[in-house]
DNA sequence: TATCATTTTTACCGTTTGGTCAAATCTCTT
DNA sequence: AAGAGATTTGACCAAACGGTAAAAATGATA
């Protein structure tokens, strides 16, 4: 069997890659990527990525060494820019703006990468099997450490008291749930099968909901 | 092959359940929606269903013809579930008292029932084969029928303006968060694996979220 | 306790699936 | 144009899977 990594090349090393390795790792990325977010890891197979990726599975295998590898590789891609929007959170901005703009590059997310949203959400409810570690370390660090910066500004009266890592739950939620629940989003909404149109109402509620006032004072009397 | 509806029973009508029918359907029910909340449809196998009910795969499908049927029924059992915390929200009461109560009934729901919980989101998330008559009909009707009244009492000015449906979208994903990304909540938390104390923290904040006001008014200069 | 329907088991089947292998073809460089 | 390495293909395999058939065992009932 013919290596990708040669003889010149030490293992663990990667060598340069080809025109035609960079095209088909590319195209086999894509067609799993669609495979996956649709039909999950064990709904997914090799057979149907292969003929997404117009390829044959075994040339397919010639790229990936199993099924396992590609999905991994997938999610491994989807990580950063999962944290991408939260990093962008700047303690020295003001409360509302930060949390408002966060909001909208989450929602953003959304609506621009809703496959990778899908793969995601599909990777957490089958108990995180692959990216358990990711959540335990590299979230939870960033989290806290954005959680820290939402605690100032609740402890300069700047932000409702409130714990901040459930405030972030709330953010990933609302705006995940327009990416993996959009079938029943648009089912109720009475939309058709690739409506997005919604996105825009979204943006408003989320607005609503976390920087205004939703529910009026009880007015006496 | 002897069949559950005999001669003295018309096709169609269900005939008064043995004990050990009644006994053997729930037990395989349950052990189905452990191993389908966990693995998704296509992650379930039978065996594993069967093993989990303590019980041969084909005695298994001695009571459900096949795989299919048994991720029905089950879905089936869960709608009424998760339709009943909406049915109830009351035309007559208070804004801020029946979008609470309700958040708390979801809530609730989420906590009583994650496996039931996980089950929807996978549905959902594999484009609601099985439901999506259910999405288009039924819960439309419902939600429907609730945003008119949510709607009025944004006219009264009792509840900020806003889509009352996109509102019902945030309270489900929120709520539902906390059963369906549990593993991803608990590894941020640094929580165990069986540790839902996290509910306690979450009901406070979806509190301040829906019916306080989150942001702190800007401050001038 | 004999009888009949219900329930369970054993043995099996065809298909799908993830994955392998070696030969054939293509591509790039010299 | 030739050689070496990279890529692709077709044929194949073992295991897992959903499901079946028929006999054996059990339970209810008269």
């Amino acid at each position: 069997m013919a290596q990708i990594s040669t003889a010149d090349t030490p293992v663990g090393a990667t060598r340069t890659k080809t025109r035609i390795q960079q095209e088909n790792e590319k195209k086999i990325l894509l067609a799993a990527l669609e495979v996956f977010s649709e039909k999950g890891f064990h709904g997914a197979t090799l057979d149907r990525i292969a003929g997404a990726a117009e390829m044959s599975k075994p040339n397919l295998l010639y790229y990936f060494k199993n099924k396992e590898e590609i999905h991994i590789a997938l999610l491994t891609d989807l990580l950063d820019v999962w944290l991408a929007p939260l990093r962008e959170i700047n303690p020295q901005g003001e409360p509302a703006a930060e949390i408002g703009s966060y909001i909208r590059r989450k929602l953003e997310s959304s609506r621009a990468f809703p496959r990778e949203s899908r793969l995601f959400a599909n990777e957490i409810l089958a108990g995180a099997p692959h990216i358990g570690d990711f959540l335990q370390t590299e979230l939870k660090q960033l989290v806290d450490e954005k959680a820290t910066i939402l605690q100032g500004w609740i402890n300069d009266g700047r932000l409702t008291a409130c714990d901040p890592r459930h405030l972030l739950f709330a953010i990933w939620s609302t705006t995940q749930h327009y990416a993996d629940f959009s079938v029943q989003v648009r089912h109720v909404l009475g939309l058709q099968p690739g409506d997005v149109s919604y996105y825009d109402e979204a943006a408003r509620m989320l607005d609503t909901l976390f920087l205004g006032r939703l529910v009026a004072r009880r007015t006496k009397g």
